[in-house]
DNA sequence: AGGCTGTGTTAACGCGGTTAACCGACGGCG
DNA sequence: CGCCGTCGGTTAACCGCGTTAACACAGCCT
């Protein structure tokens, strides 16, 4: 029941803990849930016991927000290459909108994590005010700034940039959450609604 | 300790069922956590055993969710209530957004429970596409048709409501989740995401 | 050599949802 | 009138959870 259990760690600090990462992502990725990542599970999968993890990390909130939040760097990296590869700044933006949306469709359970769970018992290193310095939201603030720059708005680009955001917090969300509601293609979805705010925000026609 | 204790139901039926609904928003309420709101601590806000409970709910998810559809089942009432205030149907629909808005905040963890949790996890009584068919969705999509009847609009009302949720969606969510993000007022967030749909969709200045 | 530190162990606590088994009171029926 | 089923509660218990305390053994520093 239990052959790898002889596993047995020396001096080596860290090896441990990334293991435990990785074990907690397979895990939450398997699963889908975070409910059935319990520190048990995480343990066992490593080839340890329960109270070991809590040597390399205060809990299981900090654990999963560090799992999170490294699949989140990945995002701002994929938002990067996505961008660069459309010279257009409204292409860019309509890129990104479907990248952010894509991305939370993929890990769901990262992104209700990260971004629908309970203010407090999120870490202190994943506070609110941390976030908005983070990279993907500023990338944003980057293109509308771009996008503002070739249309002409008198609007600051931070606003609009929140406003963006929450346009596509609440397509991806939603369609995490409500799977069976009968949406329309997420393509087209992403589509009208970047569309949408392009006229409503710059005038465009 | 337990001096309500000696509480008990004759062949009063669904007595003991309201008073479980009654202490079970009451603490999620009061607490404002849906883990604080334990089987036990609702049993005990009764002053009855925890098994009593599952005389009345199959598990703790019905009963929850049962709470929760009660107080959207208001939350449709207070819709219909703004919407009956105002003539202008674009002024039908910004105060629609924000009493749905308002209706959110005020009931954050109802909010969680019912938009912001796993799918799977949701009962059977409260699948998506029910949702889709219930009060306030379709509430929407009247508004819609009322606006796109006076502003003109070759899109199906049903597909512009659809949007329109996502938007309030991603306003209200984020709030809840994320509430120490440097957010402009929610009164100004609201009013710019209508303003911003009006112009994009309806074309109007 | 001696002790400190870092990294694992075993054992246990308390709480959670949930189930099984029992049990008394009420209402209908022979 | 007395039996009996069902309704609506009880007590006891199961098992998994996050977490903590106490202990143990390795290797390095002095």
């Amino acid at each position: 029941m239990t052959p790898p259990r002889p596993r047995s760690a020396r001096g080596d600090g860290p090896a441990l803990r990334h293991e435990i990462l990785d074990a907690t992502e397979d895990l939450l990725i398997e699963t889908g849930s975070e409910d059935a990542v319990s520190i048990r599970a995480v343990a066992g999968r490593v080839g340890v016991t329960p109270p070991a993890i809590y040597r390399h990390f205060p809990d299981k909130q900090s654990l999963l927000f560090e799992v999170c939040s490294l699949q989140f760097t990945r995002l701002g990296e994929h938002l990067d290459a996505v961008m660069a590869m459309e010279a257009d700044a409204t292409a860019r933006l309509e890129a990104c909108g479907r990248a952010y949306v894509d991305f939370g469709l993929a890990h769901p359970e990262a992104y209700r994590i990260m971004f629908m769970g309970r203010s407090d018992g999120t870490p202190d290193a994943h506070r609110d005010d941390v976030l908005a310095a983070a990279g993907p939201f500023m990338a944003l603030v980057d293109v509308v700034t771009d996008v503002a720059g070739e249309l002409g708005s008198e609007r600051e680009p931070l606003a609009i940039a929140t406003v963006l955001w929450t346009a596509m917090h609440g397509i991806t969300s939603l369609l995490i959450s409500k799977p069976n509601f009968p949406w329309p293609p997420v393509d087209e979805l992403v589509a009208e609604v970047c569309a949408t705010h392009l006229r409503g925000t710059f005038g465009q026609e």
